[in-house]
DNA sequence: TCTCAGATTAACT
DNA sequence: GTTAATCTGAGAC
């Protein structure tokens, strides 16, 4: 499993987040590998009024200000973690969500995390992914591109479907920045894609 | 199957 | 004090 590397991130977050469904996110846990199909992601940049980046830097997202293809994890609501992954060019900051996996490897490891069965509600949404493959603050920073307890890997060709662009979900700045990417006719992103 | 409100914390006004 | 890159169970239909 080869992880992608960080000339990957080093472009707009517009432009990795559609590059990146296909691709898999891995979790090493003790000696468990759980790993997932990244199917549904959203692009935030510091130029968007929606990004937790537009207000500049701060102790929560100064990871999104730092080196490309790093861990940006946030808590969200009061009780779920989401992970991004960082990506931007030389002066901006940004990252990309990372909403919704298609399990693969360590499922019974997620069902046991996660207290449900069905595979579609393992890693359906940012929030229900990071309970999933227990992720939480204490992997803020984590480089993704080394092969460690967080990465993001390479996935085969047959893993690359067709990309369909949306307007992003849970917002209510930047609603017509159709900067949500989806796996066409996954049965396992978050929600249907709208118009 | 759909809609609604509660949970609970951090950031910002 | 209010809102937020969310999820879930309850109750309606």
């Amino acid at each position: 499993m080869q992880p992608l590397p960080r000339a990957f991130y080093e472009r707009h977050p517009a432009l990795v987040a559609p590059d990146l469904i296909g691709q898999l996110l891995v979790r090493r846990l003790d000696d468990e590998l759980l790993v997932g199909r990244i199917v549904e992601v959203e692009a935030y940049s510091s130029e968007d009024p929606a990004s937790h980046s537009f207000n500049g830097l701060t102790e929560r997202n100064r990871a999104m200000f730092g080196l490309p293809g790093h861990a940006y994890i946030y808590f969200s609501y009061g009780m779920h973690h989401c992970m991004n992954v960082t990506a931007r060019l030389d002066t901006e900051a940004g990252g990309v969500l990372i909403r919704a996996l298609e399990p693969l490897r360590g499922i019974d490891t997620m069902r046991r995390l996660r207290g449900r069965e069905r595979a579609t509600e393992l890693a359906s949404g940012p929030g229900k992914l990071a309970q999933a493959l227990a992720i939480d603050k204490t992997l803020y920073g984590v480089d993704i591109t080394e092969t460690g307890v967080l990465f993001v890997a390479e996935g085969d060709e047959e893993g690359r479907p067709t990309v369909a662009a949306t307007p992003r979900i849970g917002i209510s700045k930047a609603i017509d920045l159709r900067w949500r990417f989806v796996a066409a006719g996954s049965r396992f992103i978050s929600c249907p894609p709208r118009s």
